[in-house]
DNA sequence: TCAAGTTGTCTATGTTAATAGACAACTTGA
DNA sequence: TCAAGTTGTCTATTAACATAGACAACTTGA
């Protein structure tokens, strides 16, 4: 298999970044299995010793164990945002936030506007299903998301993810099996009145807002979401650098 | 010469980044010329052609531009914040920020309260050079910042400052050669006054705020930060993920 | 003109990354 | 019990990475 190009970055670790932010975005849960080695191998086309180079970055970080005829689980279990301490800027940025884990406020209807049409590459108009998600710590709301993809592409994915409460799960049962974050802008606001209400937050107060699109293996745009973080109560650690 | 171990990125790749940072944050200005090839292999502790490498790929992709007999010199021009349009996270969080280019407000001398001891291992107390400066776009203000460093460990450098009128000379007025980013902090905030002032911003409104520490070669923390950023004026894009 | 310093190009060598195949050791469920 | 599926461990080969040295081609400034 050829590599796309030389990027400097070693294959079996950009494969060990898939899983890892597998892992911190939720879809590989905590105790839960990993595929095995030869699918993994196969979803990111490249030779098995490859996945088990990155399994074995894993698993020396503690992130994994390998059991021998089994399979390899998950180890970490999530941080759940602990209050005013440091979130890893990746987990919630960089790649967290596929699931709308925390509390589903609702699910319904939309259209698109221009900005969310740019985004999944859609129509001004297009019908869209919208999902509203809180996510809470020690039952302190720490954010809301509002989550859109397109009823087209979708169809019916209100009534699907009624039954399945997961996004991942939701896209798998349109046949995709892996997708990425492509791109995230940061900016900040003053809460409006439905957020405040929802973030338990005095009006006036500033939210981190965070615009995110997810796309799949090629590049397709398949879910644009916008989280509102209370600012007081979350602040974004960048990586080194 | 010995990896400090296997990060699955290549060393060239590793040397690239280091010096894209470095025009990234205006240690490397447009048109300047970069030190000598076998200067930077010293820098990094790699092979000449190691170096080469690194160098190539940055040419590949416009950045610099290598003269026979002469030298390799900086292409890019920097964007200058244009308004509204997306400006490349790595640029101001990630890397950028080095320089207090823009406006220098005032340079003095401070305490170090709790915080800045924490980020500059310092004791609570310790004597401080401050550095305040606003960055404009279009005459519009975008950011304010302010800038801690040890007056022990500089001596006299708000003399040496008013000097140089850089960071970067006059942190290799004392000796420090290269440094890097250590960590940076993004949260949100409503303005203060005299930050409404500077930014041209109506009280009320929100402001990202960026905390960031630089530290040297040896992971010995040199200088922090904190900018204020109108929120409306700017939004950070996140690279990929 | 000339010496010093720069980038460009060649050969050479050892290490790491990645692929490929085969089989052992073990777990699970029928 | 047994077949299917899993991880673990070998060998082997090719390509990319990194280092080392030497010298050519060119620029700059004294």
């Amino acid at each position: 298999m050829s590599m796309q190009e030389s990027s400097g970055v070693a294959l079996w670790r950009q494969v060990a970044d898939g899983i890892e932010r597998g892992i911190a975005d939720g879809r590989f849960a905590a105790g839960e299995k990993l595929p095995g080695e030869m699918e993994i191998a196969e979803t990111y086309r490249v030779n098995r010793h490859t996945v088990r180079r990155a399994l074995a970055a894993l698993a020396e970080r503690g992130l994994v164990r390998a059991e021998r005829g089994s399979g390899t689980y998950v180890e970490a279990q999530r941080l759940a945002y602990p209050l005013r301490s440091r979130t890893r800027f990746s987990e919630i940025v960089g790649a967290g936030g596929h699931e709308p884990r925390g509390q589903l406020i609702d699910a319904g209807e939309d259209i698109a506007n221009r900005e969310i049409a740019r985004e999944l590459g859609l129509k001004i108009g297009a019908p869209l299903i919208r999902i509203e998600a809180v996510r809470l710590a020690d039952r302190t709301p720490i954010c809301v998301s509002t989550t859109w993809l397109s009823a087209e592409r979708f169809p019916d994915a209100g009534s699907v993810f009624a039954n399945v409460h997961s996004m991942t799960k939701l896209l798998a049962h349109y046949g995709v099996k892996d997708y990425h974050r492509a791109s995230t802008r940061i900016t900040a606001a003053i809460v409006d009145a439905t957020d405040a209400a929802r973030l338990d937050l005095p009006l006036g107060r500033p939210v981190l807002v965070v615009d995110a699109t997810d796309v799949d293996m090629l590049d397709q745009p398949l879910v644009t979401k916008r989280s509102r973080f209370a600012a007081e109560r979350m602040e974004f650690l960048v990586e080194n650098g």
